[in-house]
RNA sequence: GCCCGGAUAGCUCAGUCGGUAGAGCAGCGGAUUGAAAAUCCGCGUGUCGGCGGUUCAAAUCCGUCUCCGGGCA
C-alpha cells in the first residue's frame, strides 16, 4: 500500500491515537528523505515523551524530526504558534502527521490572524468566568459573534471574549478575513488512518501498558512538583490519573483503568472530527499497512 | 438442610399507596477558526431472574423454582 504514496508530493498523515501514524510517517520520510513535522497539540511539550507516544530518542536521530517537545511548559502555546512554525518548515520535503483535526484544519483551510491574548486578558478572563459566568461575558459581544459561537460552551465564549477584550473587535469579524490556507489540500497526499473500533481499543491498552513499562510514572512523577491540572500540558491523557495515583489518590489499576478509559474517547472524539472534515482525503486501515520502518 | 438479604439498561443502583420504569457511569451520534489529548450539545424498550396465582391492572402482593451474598447447622 505505502508504494502507492506519491514520493514527491507533500504528505499529511491523520489518525485516532495509537493508530499508527508515527510509524507510516518515518517509513516515508525513510523512503523519501522527508522531514516529519508533528501536528500533535500535546506531543509538542518537553516533559512528555514517553506519556504522549513521541517517537523515540533513537528514532529523532534517525530521521529529521520538528516541533516535537520543543515547547516548555511556561510557554505559551495554540494553534496559531504551530502553524507559523510550520509555515518556516515547508520549503524542504516534509510529512505532517498528528491527530489534532483543528491543526489540519488551519493548515489546510486557513486561519483568521488574530493577535496572540495577553496573559491579564487571559487572567481577567478566568476571573470574571469563574465569579460572573457565562452570562456576563456574553453581554460583551457583538451579535454576529454571538449568532456564530456555541454559546453554552465556556471555552469557546471565553475565546471570543478575550479577543473582543484584547483587540476591540469581534471574533467574527476577524474570523471573516481569514486568508488562504499554508498548504492545499489539492496539491497533497493526504491520508486519514480509520482502523476497525475494537482493533484500536486494544492496541490503546496495549500502548498504556507499555508506556508504564517504559518509565511513565518517572515522567509524571517528574511532573508533580509543578502540577497544575488547568495547564495545557497537564491535559495529556494518563497525566492526571497516574497524578492522581502518585498522591495515593487511586490504585494504579484504577488509574491504568481511567487513562486508556480516557484514551477511547479522545479516540471516540476524533473519529467524529476525522469522518467529518477529512471526507476528500485518502482512508487507509492502518492493519492493511506494512510500513517495514524500524529505526 | 434451615434462616435472612439480593436478582430492574452493558455496569452500579433508584423505583412511594399495585396503574407495565429512570438516574449516574459506559456506549452511540454531533459540534469544532489560537488552552483542542481541550470544551460543549444530543440520544434511555429493558423477557424488571423463571413459572404460576390474586387483581380491571403486578417491577411492586402471594406461592414456587433458579442463581448470588451472609448467617445458622
Amino acid at each position: 500500500m505505502i508504494k502507492t504514496i506519491s514520493r514527491e508530493a507533500p504528505v499529511l498523515i491523520a489518525g485516532p491515537t495509537a493508530s499508527g501514524k508515527s510509524e507510516l510517517a518515518m517509513a516515508l520520510a525513510a523512503r523519501d528523505g522527508r522531514i516529519v513535522i508533528n501536528a500533535d497539540a500535546l506531543q509538542v511539550f518537553d516533559m512528555w515523551r514517553v506519556l504522549t507516544a513521541r517517537p523515540s530518542l533513537a528514532e529523532e536521530l534517525t530521521l529529521p524530526h520538528k516541533l516535537y517537545g520543543h515547547i516548555r511548559r511556561d510557554q505559551p502555546y495554540s494553534v496559531g504558534h504551530w502553524l507559523r512554525e510550520v509555515a518556516g518548515l515547508i520549503e524542504q520535503p516534509f510529512v505532517i502527521v498528528g491527530g489534532t483535526g483543528l491543526n489540519f484544519t488551519a493548515l489546510t483551510k486557513g486561519l483568521a490572524e488574530i493577535p496572540e491574548i495577553p496573559r491579564d486578558v487571559r487572567a481577567r478572563a478566568d476571573a470574571v468566568l469563574a465569579q460572573a459566568g457565562i452570562a456576563e461575558m456574553l453581554a460583551d459581544l457583538d451579535c454576529a459573534t454571538k449568532d456564530r459561537i456555541d454559546q453554552r460552551n465556556p471555552a469557546r465564549v471565553q475565546r471570543a471574549w478575550e479577543v473582543q477584550m484584547a483587540t476591540g473587535r469581534g471574533l467574527v469579524s476577524w474570523q471573516s478575513e481569514t486568508g488562504p490556507p499554508l498548504v492545499a489540500r489539492a496539491q497533497c497526499e493526504a491520508i486519514v488512518l480509520r482502523p476497525d473500533v475494537d482493533w484500536l481499543d486494544q492496541r490503546i491498552a496495549a500502548r498504556f501498558a507499555k508506556m508504564i513499562a517504559q518509565g511513565a510514572l518517572d515522567e509524571v512523577r517528574a511532573a508533580l512538583p509543578f502540577w497544575d491540572a488547568r495547564a495545557p500540558w497537564a491535559k495529556a491523557i494518563g497525566a492526571p490519573e497516574l497524578i492522581a495515583y502518585l498522591r495515593g489518590q487511586i490504585s494504579l489499576h484504577d488509574s491504568t483503568q481511567a487513562a486508556v478509559l480516557a484514551s477511547r474517547q479522545y479516540a471516540k472524539r476524533q473519529r467524529t472530527w476525522l469522518r467529518k472534515s477529512m471526507q476528500d482525503w485518502r482512508a487507509v486501515t492502518p492493519s492493511d499497512l506494512s510500513t517495514g520502518f524500524s529505526p
